[in-house]
RNA sequence: GCGCCCGUAGCUCAGGUGGAUAGAGCAACUGCCUUCUAAGCAGUGGGCCAGGGGUUCGAGUCCCUUCGGGCGCACCA
């Protein structure tokens, strides 16, 4: 048996739906359903599992069709199914007219089997066929230090990153550096300023209106006074201007690399906006706009003709233009304004457009904070009115986070600088504690931070919790091996001495992973694999109170030593997945 | 004003795309270590799924509406 992209649950829903439609056929064959159409019907794990392990809804979709009660179609429909060579020990109806299933006992053998022989690649799948997917996270501005939200969408993208891996997909991560455009000119009027007030004093130099207020810029212009002394003062604002920012660039993006690493972040690439730029790669993409018909221009600036294309994507119809007058169709955008600089929308364009084209993957996903929502709906029009398809380009809008400190929330204020910035916070948290908070919520829902719960390295830490599960397993082999207990392969074992109920329920959660990493590279949800960790600890934590595989007779005990193989390659793989560490001693 | 996300136990949140009696974890209380790690397990209490309408065999889930949070509507990024 190949266990090679073995999954379990997909094979005994796929196995249901077969014996669902051919009972359907036999029982029209024998004239006991009448010969229509039956709808599309849906296999499913009910919630609760005294209900069978699966269960169908084809008796109750198919009741007008079939002019016939739920229930009767339902005992048709599995007195003609043929249970043999499936999954399936028998079928049962119930409630309204669910068809419920009840997996016979070589199923969880198989699984047990599976978790064990596969090792390494158990989990892994086929969903993503080998496609070219392009993840692009956090991508901060290099401007300043990355803060809290940079920390949440490093651990969302790493991780969806690495879902999507186990899916099948071919990934790239990815960090935009938007090392052009206005910001870098704040950056570098912020820079000249702190600079020039270190020699002339703070009250004699007017600090730029929108500059950026941080300690980061006057310690990187400080920095740069200690090199060059008083030596740019009386140059050309341009040229110190140009000088700070050649001096500070570099340095704050090999910040934000670092703390990436020790995130356990590893990028792929780090793409520069500036290259879109010199390579003529944004004003090719301009080009093409305007052949398309897509631009116009107005008060000497080139626009963005939205209309249909960012509405098909779900823009705001009737948005409140800048003089506070209604539209009537969404916003057009500037690309190129009046003084000839493209803007960051133009760049962006330029950028998927690198992506999907010039880099032929199949899809960008991009993970966004919520606070460019509204950049969305053009963004994935853009790409449509570039002549690709906005469906190649997914966004994954994650909710800011609220940090939460002895029970008070503390506010972030990025302009005054007193956010926590994401290295404060790495100092503090421990790496897998943060990895695994950031991604317990679903990215669409707000994350509240505890740092106190998170710093906590005991049992109120829910980190703790899973990476115990995989340390007591540990244990037991070490015990087991210290005693001389030889641990047979697993297909050289009898599986079938296994029938607890906490044995049964282990066994069935270990079975899910691989549909659960599908799950969360098609929803683009690695919390899932979170969630689905923590559970997997708490049955294994049951088990091994109520099953010992210590003084327990021969068989047995290879068969549960088996089984605790099965959980902690199942343990490890998830939390490998998520970058968090697998401890064998606690 | 317009649009997007959200509202489920005292707190933080699940609820697999419309299914069967709405679930965890914290917090509170009660038990369980001379045998594989008690960072664990078992149990008790706790709910008008924000309110109100609708759609259908069936709604926490879909539609409308009210209320209450978050975010967005720049020749910013």
């Amino acid at each position: 048996m190949e266990f090679k992209y073995f999954n379990p649950v997909a094979r005994a829903k796929d196995a249901a739906h077969e014996l669902i439609l051919s009972a359907m056929g036999a029982a029209v064959a024998a004239g006991e359903l009448p010969n229509e159409a039956a709808p599309a019907f849906k296999v499913e794990i009910p919630g609760d599992i005294k209900n069978g392990d699966l269960a169908c809804n084809a008796a109750m979709v198919s009741a007008r069709a079939f002019h016939l009660p739920p229930r009767r179609i339902a005992e048709i429909l599995i007195a003609h199914a043929d249970c043999s060579s499936t999954p399936f020990d028998r079928l049962e109806a119930a409630g309204p007219g669910f068809i419920n299933f009840f997996l016979s006992h070589r199923y969880f053998e198989q699984v047990v089997l599976a978790a064990n022989l596969a090792g390494k690649e158990w989990g892994h799948t086929d969903l993503g066929a080998g496609k070219k997917v392009n993840v692009e996270f956090v991508s901060a501005n290099p401007t300043g230090p990355m803060h809290l939200g940079n920390a949440r969408g490093g651990a969302l993208g790493d991780c969806l990153a690495a879902a999507l891996e186990w899916a099948g997909y071919d990934v790239t991560r990815e960090f935009y550096i938007n090392d052009a455009g206005n910001q870098i000119e704040k950056f570098g009027d912020s820079l000249s300023a702190r600079y020039l007030q270190i020699f002339k004093g703070e009250d004699a130099v007017p600090f730029p209106e929108k500059g950026y207020q941080g300690e980061d810029i006057k310690q990187r212009a400080r920095e740069f006074a200690d090199l060059h002394g008083d030596a740019y003062v009386d140059k050309p604002e341009a040229e110190r201007k140009q000088a700070l920012v050649d001096y500070a660039l570099p340095l704050n993006i090999q910040a934000m690399k670092d703390a990436m690493e020790k995130y356990r972040i590893h990028y792929d690439v780090w793409f520069r906006e500036s290259e879109l730029h010199k390579s003529g790669a944004v004003k090719d993409v301009l080009d093409k706009l305007a052949a398309l018909g897509a631009t116009y221009e107005k008060d000497g600036a080139i626009w963005y003709r939205a209309g249909q294309y960012s509405l098909k994507w779900g823009a705001n119809k009737n948005p409140k233009a800048s003089d506070g007058e209604a539209q009537d169709g969404p916003k057009d955008e500037v690309l190129v304004r009046a003084n000839g600089i493209p803007t960051y929308f133009a760049a962006d364009i330029a950028y998927h457009y690198n992506k999907l084209v010039t880099r032929g993957f199949d899809k960008a996903i991009d993970v966004w904070g919520a606070d460019h929502a509204g950049h969305v709906a053009r963004m994935q029009g853009s790409m449509d009115a570039v002549g690709l398809s906005g469906s190649r380009l997914d966004i994954v809008l994650m909710q800011l986070v609220k940090l939460m400190r002895d029970g008070q929330e503390v506010r972030m204020s990025k302009r005054t600088g007193k956010a926590i910035s994401l290295v404060d916070l790495l100092d503090e948290v421990p790496i897998d504690s943060a990895r695994f908070f950031f991604n317990q919520r679903e990215p669409g829902a707000q994350v509240l931070f505890d740092l106190d719960l998170a710093v906590k390295q005991d049992s109120d830490n829910p980190v703790y919790y899973v990476q115990y599960a995989h340390a007591r397993i540990c244990s037991i082999l070490r015990t087991m091996a210290e005693e001389g207990v030889r641990l047979e392969a697993a297909d050289k074992v009898d599986l079938s001495t296994l029938t607890e109920e906490n044995e049964i329920e282990l066994i069935r959660h270990i079975g899910y992973f691989p549909e659960e990493i599908n799950t969360a590279a098609r929803n683009y949800d690695p919390a899932r694999i979170t969630r689905y960790v923590t559970e997997l600890a708490t049955l294994f934590h049951k088990f091994y109170t109520t099953c010992r595989c210590k003084g327990v007779e021969c068989g047995l005990q290879q068969a549960r030593l088996a089984l605790c193989v099965a959980a902690k390659n199942t343990l490890a793989n998830g939390l490998t997945m998520l970058k968090i560490t697998v401890p064998e001693h606690m």
